[in-house]
DNA sequence: AACATTTAGTTTATATCTAAAATATTCATA
DNA sequence: TATGAATATTTTAGATATAAACTAAATGTT
């Protein structure tokens, strides 16, 4: 019976904690739920109204951001994804019109990646409403909460230890 | 020129923006990098350390906060993931001996998965060393930046609309 | 020039993940 | 008790991911 209470609780990452675990987790397992809930709307969304993935959105959006076209290495580095994902992202938009790959005449082994004319249109299109879903998202906040929230994830983006100093910081606190 | 001077700035999901967009939108995609950069730091990690993956390290840690047992839709609703998603990870660990379906009696539609002998240790050696590196993480920020990060979170988790109001709030915003 | 090294991108193998359809069982109710 | 709706899970098809091996081209060093 006690049971069958608990398990009534809101079911989330943030669920998997004792109450004794360190208050660092329990922040990490929010910054998950709030990221995968968001990001399951606005995919849900993206799918409904224009057939559309969230990731091919996502690459999209950096072609429109850099309209000369970026390079696969780039597009892997600002996506944060690897460049064999990328491959086959691009592949997909190049076989749907979207996007092409253009030969840079100085460096063959790379090329320039960027958005047709129907694919700067398609974006357009849905970059409108995507904006209008993710202010939606977001308007549970006050002007001052979204400043306070985005000032203190700017923090925790600079201060996160590059990657090979995870054990360091490991060895001080052991 | 110009360009070339812009492009060497940081590389991640938030440099898609131009200057114009919404403050949201920002406020977003600056959630999704820290999310995508701490993730990348744990997976590698576990895949290191363990030969482990993160979505079935998090299944395991569901199980071990809740040893009697989960069904499959629970573990679905805590991951945040699809029932199909849940059904293909836990086969894995079954057949790595680390969780066991046990039947139960007055469902036969359903069963709790549970974490072995096998799972629970190793489990416990895992969560052990992650438990450190999320710590390592976050130990940019002091204590009080992190409670304010903790509780602005929480807001934001608590006044997400539900999914059938997005399309409310972006009536009413246009 | 000759050689190894680095860089850019693809390929391969495998794991995750979604969405939607299918199966099996339980529940509600007439 | 029939039977329609709801629930629990799996299956299917396809897209997205990683990691690691690989190819090709550019760069650096002697």
């Amino acid at each position: 019976m006690k049971d069958s209470i608990a398990s009534v609780s809101i079911a989330d990452p943030e669920s998997r904690l004792h109450d004794e675990h360190h208050e660092s987790l329990r922040l990490w397992l929010r910054l998950l739920t709030c990221t995968l809930t968001i990001e399951g709307r606005v995919r849900a969304r993206l799918r409904e109204r224009f057939a559309m993935t969230l990731p091919r959105f996502d690459l999209m959006a950096q072609l429109e951001r850099n309209p000369r076209g970026l390079k696969m290495g780039e597009l892997s580095r600002r996506l944060m994804v690897t460049s064999g994902n990328v491959t086959g992202l691009t592949d997909q938009l190049v076989h749907e019109g979207l996007v092409e790959r253009m030969p840079i005449p100085a460096d063959r082994r790379a090329f320039l990646v960027r958005l047709t004319a129907k694919g700067k249109r398609s974006f357009d299109a849905m970059a409108a409403e995507h904006e209008t879903w993710v202010i939606g998202l977001f308007s549970g906040l006050s002007n001052g909460e979204r400043d306070r929230l985005h000032a203190l994830l700017g923090r925790l983006k600079t201060t996160l230890p590059a990657t090979d100093d995870i054990a360091r910081v490991k060895e001080a606190s052991t």
